[in-house]
DNA sequence: AATATAATTTAGGCATACCTAATTTTTTTA
DNA sequence: TAAAAAAATTAGGTATGCCTAAATTATATT
């Protein structure tokens, strides 16, 4: 069995690598540790079989390597969804104790939960949970920041990264699967006017970012 | 926040204390390590004030080492039994799958399971759940070695140590709150026969040694 | 193309938690 | 009570995963 930490720079590498190798500066800043600490780890991950590396050329995932960050993906994201499903958790609640209880899941546990939530195959916020067999979609939507005014658009994926952020769209009710109508554009870097059952919300372009949605056709 | 390992000695020691302070032999025993690292590992403890220490004179716990125990047991108890009520492991499962979730829990998963089990107050195995604050039942129940044929007894805990004594018992229906009739008890080591629900069952020491029971009053 | 800057790696350390072997202290026994 | 046995501790080592500071290699600039 790989460490934690092993784990968790794996999960990085993923998340980091979009067809290009990952620099290890990258990594360091993600993982928030030193750069030398980030080759040294480095070297065991390509000794694992986990990454292919060369020497200030930056790491790529192996077949092995992208396998466990799958695997750490899913245990993450299911846990996420069985916290909020289950145990009432709220969405800017799941993150942090996904994060712990990823490592420590037998596969017992990851498909009692599996099957309690019915193979779910997306987490609360939106994100698309890997099958058991290293299966992900790879559908990207579109960035809310940039959406014109006149449209519909149905959310569908937030970004996860800060509770406070998911706080003030669940106050709002803007969740994944929620339709919005774009209303207008402020100039200047003015807010994004959106309209969700019938309550018009003034979003920053910090929300906006961070927001993304497909197009929904007009229903005439 | 401890370590895991300072954690797991804590917890350790509290099961060995029975009034009188312990050996680091004994704690070296039930770790599975070596006495010299316990007898590092326990300087670090006494340091951090969870135990009381005197060379060459065994080991006690402080009124903080003890409450840490006791948090970390009702972890364990409370993941154990919500396990088996909400993702239906059964009960041989749940130790081992519950001796690393223990570690990783936040205050809020604790207080959900707790509250979704309805504050329950023993586990799957019959032991007692702490409370929050701390407090634990200590009622010692009597082994099922030495009840006397003729005799009624309800099984009130099960040691929960050995898987395969779980799945015995589970398949014959011998669970904690299940009342037995003692029919007889054959010389020489021989086995304990007991009646549940009309079936008779011969049991060997190894299984009579390891359930506790309370005597029922006759119902006349 | 030479040099300055940035990225990466190496060198040397630290904390945790384990180990074996040797030593010290306590307990038991002859 | 003195020697033998058992228990506990100390001494010195290992692996993991982190650190800072120094050196090396790659990239950008003039």
């Amino acid at each position: 069995m790989h460490s934690r930490a092993i784990q968790d720079y794996i999960k990085v590498i993923f998340k980091l690598e979009q067809g290009a190798a990952v620099s290890t500066s990258v990594i360091a800043l993600r993982m928030g540790v030193s750069q030398a600490s980030v080759t040294e780890m480095v070297k065991k991950l390509a000794q694992a079989g986990l990454v292919t590396h060369s020497r200030y050329q930056g790491v790529t995932l192996t077949g092995s390597g992208r396998s466990l960050a799958l695997e750490m993906i899913r245990h993450h994201r299911l846990i996420e969804l069985y916290l909020h499903k289950a145990l009432g958790f709220s969405w800017d609640q799941v993150d942090a104790e996904a994060e712990r209880l990823e490592h420590v899941i037998s596969e017992e546990m990851e498909a009692a939960m599996a099957a309690w939530l019915n193979e779910p195959t997306e987490d609360p916020h939106g994100d698309p949970i890997p099958s058991k067999d290293g299966v992900i979609s790879l559908i990207r939507f579109l960035p809310l920041t940039g959406i014109l005014p006149g449209q519909s658009v149905r959310i569908r994926r937030v970004s996860d990264s800060d509770p406070s952020l998911l706080r003030y769209l669940g106050e709002r009710g803007l969740y994944p699967h929620v339709e919005l109508d774009i209303v207008s554009q402020e100039p200047f870097g003015g807010p994004l006017l959106v309209r969700v059952a019938g309550v018009e919300h003034a979003l920053g372009v910090g929300v906006t970012d961070r927001v993304f949605v497909e197009l929904v056709e007009a229903t005439c």
